[in-house]
DNA sequence: TCTGGGGTCCTAGGACCC
DNA sequence: TCTGGGGTCCTAGGACCC
């Protein structure tokens, strides 16, 4: 029995905790660089804004309906899941965090499942401020539907009960499902199929035959029968990528090889915080591909490592040498990102018979984190970065809120 | 002027093995 | 009627998720 926790307009209603005006107006939350919508609270759908919507065909809607935009505040809204998922621990035995505003809970055991659903449902909204609904039901396919109902309103659903799944299935469209897109949606429509209970009750064969396994199994999980169980310890990362749009089209060569520098740098402290290391590194670098009459290009190299590392200085001199000669003169580039592939456990590796002993690598990295640990984030790092305060291609952040939680300097209370 | 940033899993097809 | 019969590994592409 699985239950899922879920707030609502999660980021939109991480800006209203700390921004009391934001409350009852209509507010969205722009994707980095200020770019598209990427959350809305309910007054903002309902002036018709939809999801990705890109920022600049709203400003009208800003100018006439009182519509508040900000920028994306990923360090806030990640201390305030952290919040709420310090309380779901602390209430169910089992947590599975799914993603930064899911979770899924183990409901074995527990006997009134929507008093305890409610009772939950409160604490969290009361302790965090964050509004949330929980969904209940015996797979984690039919947790999720619950959970889409909840949001119309009675905030929990329980569909344990094999009349109350029936009645809410037959009018639940397929592409509201866990695991059902807009292509399989389209797909499955041409079939007829279009509910949740037309697809529970299709031949199982042609479900298999026509779309594979996984949708074989999201089938077999609206009948009732879990085939996705809880993981409550998260599976090591394959792979970690930082990528990001630049705010402007970046000519300069030295400026994108300093903004894949940055990336692959934080990719690497992403991949020692994981205590993991890479086995291969991918780079590419995208124009703007928006634009398509202006010069296109696009690097996309990988390599991969004869020895796993960890170390930001290896990965740096991988990614220079990928680089090296990539670009092509006068084309503006727009996007570039840097992966680290092949992830493991140091442990499990290979060990390299010629390479000289590499202790003390690892330990001038554990150093460097402790600094950025104590200090902030880039406050000492590697030459090949830039270090620019506002490089060329920086993201654009016009709208962005301070970050209340994460950082004592933001807190109007405490500058007096 | 203007369009995000992460991830996972599955499948098909080719190369190669005995 | 009836192609030999298994296998692994790798990659690219496509679907999905938030």
């Amino acid at each position: 029995m699985f239950a899922l926790v879920d707030g609502n307009n999660f980021y939109a209603s991480c800006e209203r905790i700390f921004q009391p005006r934001l409350r009852g107006v209509p507010l969205v939350v722009l994707s980095n660089n200020d770019g598209c919508a990427i959350a809305r609270t309910a007054e903002a759908k309902a002036l018709g804004i939809k999801m990705g919507q890109p920022a600049h065909e709203l400003k009208q809607l800003v100018k006439h309906q009182g519509l508040q935009m900000r920028s994306a505040n990923f360090a806030l809204y990640g201390d305030i899941s952290a919040r709420v998922v310090t309380i779901l621990r602390d209430e169910a035995p089992r947590v599975e965090v799914y993603s930064i505003d899911e979770s899924f809970l183990d409901m074995t055991g527990i006997r009134d499942r929507e008093a305890f659903a409610h009772r939950l449902r409160t604490k969290v909204h009361r302790w965090t401020g964050i509004p949330n609904c929980i969904g209940i039901g015996p797979t984690k396919t039919l947790a999720k539907a619950a959970n889409k109902a909840a949001k119309s309103g009675a905030g929990v659903v329980d569909l344990t009960e094999p009349d109350r799944r029936a009645q809410v299935l037959a009018t639940f469209p397929t592409t509201d499902l866990w695991g059902v897109g807009g292509k399989w949606g389209m797909r499955l429509a041409n079939m007829g199929i279009t509910t949740a209970a037309q697809l529970r009750d299709a031949p199982p064969d042609t479900i298999l035959r026509e779309f594979g396994v996984v949708l074989a199994r999201t089938q077999r999980e609206l009948q009732g029968h879990a085939c996705i169980e809880l993981e409550d310890v998260a599976p090591d990362k394959q792979q970690i990528m930082v990528s990001r749009s630049f705010a402007e089209r970046v000519k300069d060569h030295q400026a994108v090889a300093q903004a894949l520098a940055t990336f692959a740098v934080r990719a690497c402290e992403k991949l020692r915080k994981a205590g993991l290391v890479a086995g291969g590194v991918w780079i590419f670098v995208h124009s703007d591909v928006f634009r398509a009459e202006l010069p296109q290009h696009h690097v996309n190299r990988s390599i991969s490592l004869p020895v796993a590392t960890a170390d930001s200085r290896a990965v740096l001199s991988i990614v220079t040498r990928l680089l090296h000669g990539a670009l092509k003169q006068g084309v503006g580039y727009k996007k570039a990102g840097v992966a680290l592939l092949d992830l493991g456990r140091p442990e499990k590796r290979q060990a390299d018979l010629f390479a000289s002993a590499s202790a003390a690598n690892s330990k001038l990295m554990e150093a460097l984190d402790g600094i950025n640990r104590k200090f902030g984030r880039g406050v000492a790092g590697l030459g090949a970065t830039g270090w620019k305060e506002r490089p060329e291609w920086g993201m654009r952040q016009n709208m962005l809120s301070p970050n209340y939680t994460t950082r004592s300097s933001d807190l109007p209370l405490i500058n007096c």
